[in-house]
DNA sequence: GCCAACGTTGGC
DNA sequence: GCCAACGTTGGC
């Protein structure tokens, strides 16, 4: 589930909420979803006890900065009907309910913050403890292959890579990354250098 | 600030 | 119902 941790003013109103923010909130209405599809996921998929990646989007660094829990299963967003609230719908009436939130309850930050930077280029980090298997899962995330999305489904796997990077860390900043890819690149060079060099002795 | 991806709107 | 124009999201 994404929020976002920057101020930004929407009709008056900073729609900021950020992990420190969750935090302080403890137990939070996940209000404002204002996307079919995302609704879709809270009002017919989340069950109380759910686990939940709480992710900070539209921000420098974007990725997942805490773990969390459904708390509530979904009942209608009245913010939908408050003409002052930043997400306010003219077109839902109050006897037919459009938007829907749940109640998330915040669990703990994660211990080393996942830059979504990071799982786009997971490959590239060599992490130990992560399997192919992770990274696939990882890959096939709507997180990666669908940006828009506020809330989505997150598959076992991926849940798994992303609770143990959160545990575990061990990647590097994305400049640091940047370097150890470019290292990389380099030694292959050698390395091929090298066998055209052998062929050439050999011959 | 740019722009790609994607959702929504409205003319036909 | 098609689709072009337009708006929004959100990473970079």
């Amino acid at each position: 589930m994404k929020a976002e941790p920057d101020s930004r003013v929407v009709k008056g109103k900073d729609v900021k909420f950020s992990v420190d923010d969750f935090e302080v909130a403890g137990t939070t209405a996940w209000e404002g979803v204002r996307s079919y599809e995302a609704r879709n996921i809270m009002r017919d998929k989340m069950r109380v006890g759910d686990k939940v990646l709480f992710y900070h989007s539209n921000c420098k660094n974007p990725g997942i900065a805490a773990l969390a829990e459904v708390s509530k299963e979904a009942y209608p967003d009245h913010t939908a009907w408050d003409a002052s609230h930043p997400y306010y719908d003219a077109k839902t009436d109050k006897d037919k309910p459009r938007w829907y939130m749940v109640d998330v309850r915040f669990v703990r930050r994660v211990q080393h913050f996942v830059p979504l930077a990071v799982l786009k280029t997971l490959d590239a980090h060599d992490l130990e403890y992560i399997r192919d298997e992770h990274k696939a899962a990882v890959k096939s995330m709507a997180l990666i292959n669908q940006g828009r999305l506020s809330v989505q489904p997150v598959s076992q796997l991926a849940y798994d890579a992303i609770t143990l990077m959160g545990e575990r860390g061990g990647f590097a900043t994305e400049a640091g990354a940047k370097r150890k890819r470019a290292e990389k690149e380099q030694g292959d060079d050698e390395e091929a250098g090298g066998r055209v060099t052998r062929q050439r002795r050999k011959r």
